[in-house]
DNA sequence: TGCCAGGCCGGGT
DNA sequence: ACCCGGCATGGC
């Protein structure tokens, strides 16, 4: 599937983002969010000179709030922000480096433990920020592994990243430009209510049981 | 013009 | 241990 993917469509550059921590912070602003609008609400923190730790954390939360407007649930968001930066200004002196050094499951484990950041996102900024080996699991993933009937839809987050991590070598750049691709052919193909892909091997692909984990 | 977007949390059974 | 409502803007 992946060799199939990259010849159709090629390297995905992902994650678009300058900085690992402008990589964070899109991470968690993207939450069910159109990607589109979080690079509005990036554009804002820029220009507001504000995608810095210490400066959020310095940031009033009605002002965070305002200037991520555009990505949406800007409240709920601009607290998980503030979740996110706390931990790395307080614990870390607000050194990537060090909160990125160590074990990659301790790593992902802290970052889930923060108030906003689930699963998903903490295994983004691993792979993306960190450049660490972790299988990032999202709705596409789910949407297309069940569609083509490897796993069954009660799969939970970790059935499906394993499902990934154990028949490929672990290797963050590949791991990168795998779930990219499978976003890619998600957003052109597999969205919630899509008529049936063609080659599907499955008579009808479970619509009604649709939200994964 | 609804439906959807690169989820996650907290409270209620 | 599940289940569910809430969170919100902008694009197609």
């Amino acid at each position: 599937m992946y060799d199939a993917l990259y010849l159709r469509f090629g390297p995905q550059n992902w994650w678009p983002g300058e900085t690992p921590f402008e990589v964070m912070v899109g991470a968690v602003l993207t939450q069910n969010t159109n990607w589109k609008n979080v690079e509005r609400a990036i554009a804002n923190l820029k220009k507001a000179d504000l995608l810095d730790p210490f400066a959020i954390t310095e940031c009033a939360p009605e002002r965070l709030a305002e200037v991520i407007k555009p990505a949406g649930y800007y409240n709920v968001k601009a607290r998980r922000l503030k979740n996110l930066v706390c931990v790395l200004a307080e614990d870390y002196e607000g050194d990537l480096e060090a909160f990125f050094s160590g074990d990659v499951d301790e790593l992902r484990r802290r970052l889930a433990s923060i108030s906003g950041v689930g699963l998903e996102t903490a295994d983004s900024i691993v792979l993306y920020a960190a450049g660490k080996p972790t299988f990032v699991v999202d709705a596409y993933t789910f949407r297309i592994v069940v569609r083509h009937g490897l796993l069954f839809p009660e799969a939970g987050y970790h059935e499906l990243k394993m499902l990934f991590e154990d028949n490929l070598p672990r290797d963050p750049q590949l791991y990168n430009e795998y779930h990219a691709l499978l976003v890619k052919v998600g957003k052109d193909f597999c969205r919630k209510r899509s008529p049936r892909c063609d080659g599907c091997p499955l008579e009808e692909f479970p619509h009604e049981v649709e939200e994964p984990f």
